[in-house]
DNA sequence: TATTGTTATACTCTATAACTATA
DNA sequence: TATAGTTATAGAGTATAACAATA
């Protein structure tokens, strides 16, 4: 069937290792943190940050979604946790009725402010202390290249519909 | 109580969200990869790679663990798993009878062969086609050097007792 | 007394499929 | 017909605490 492909160097698989092990150990760090100071999970803190982010402290559904979540299902449910928290409010879009805009609160600003001091401070213990000035500046050129590349990537099994532009043929 | 640590500048935030997301799309598309290929987690994929990468086959439960799993619990869940698959086996460990051994079967290998192909090609497609030679291997550079730091980093509140050696004091 | 590993249990999160409603 | 979102449901995974056995 598939033929075998190159196999890695040890420097590709020297990168592999380390960028998943990093994430890891860092992930888990930051989530012990986030649940410890706001009884937050991960993707909690992403979504509230991202609607902090906003202007007016509201997102689509649909947007929010994007890079954080990957099933439509999945954003509900936490839309409907952070919502019970208090921490959001949701409300029929005014432009599509089919449409859902999550707002954050003055409450769930005020985790954020709560959680977000320690969370910098984990970064800087254990990402950062580690790396000099321009090692960071590499990390972040490099990383958001290889991030925007896959983001344009299809899934080689890609599911039936895309998330646009279904324009081509899908299946072989 | 925490005085504000300094807010991270513009690169450090790239830096630290180009990672997290990459690392994130990355993992997605590989836990898929194994799922259909092998049925397989990445979790179970892990375990099973450093198995088949250590010379005898064999591992002790706590070496296993090491950077793949965060409670000695999800371990044996997931030992278990990979035993009723028979991809595995587990016996009493010789030199200390408390420990178990955990050794890949010729089946568990098998499996890993069915899958590898695939999981290279995700890798090659995902992570490296966007990267130069000279990326990949300033990436595996610096993220070795993160991941190093951060292992040895115990976390900030750190439990009671730590991995090995609980030599000095812990608590303030 | 400390360490190794398992068990029981509870919980969080994720994903699929079926469904409703609007564009 | 396609898109936005919810619901129901099921399953995987994780962690904590209590426990047994060995060092």
């Amino acid at each position: 069937m598939t033929s075998t492909p190159s196999p890695l160097d040890a420097t590709q698989l020297g990168a592999y290792f380390a960028l998943i092990e990093a994430s890891s150990l860092l992930k888990h760090a930051v989530e012990q943190q986030l649940r410890e100071a706001g009884d937050l999970s991960y993707v909690q803190f992403q979504l509230l940050a991202t609607l902090g982010d906003s202007p007016t402290g509201s997102r689509r559904m649909t947007d929010l979604a994007d890079g954080v979540v990957y099933s439509r299902s999945g954003l509900t449910y936490q839309a409907q946790t952070l919502e019970k928290r208090g921490l959001v409010t949701r409300s029929q879009s005014s432009d599509d009725e089919r449409g859902v805009t999550v707002t954050i609160t003055d409450g769930g600003r005020a985790v954020l402010a709560e959680v977000f001091p320690g969370h910098v401070a984990v970064l800087d213990d254990l990402l950062f202390a580690a790396l000099s000035r321009a090692d960071i500046e590499t990390l972040a050129d490099v990383l958001a290249r290889a991030r925007d590349h896959m983001r344009q990537t299809p899934p080689r099994s890609a599911q039936p519909r895309r998330r646009k532009r279904t324009t081509a043929a899908n299946q072989p």
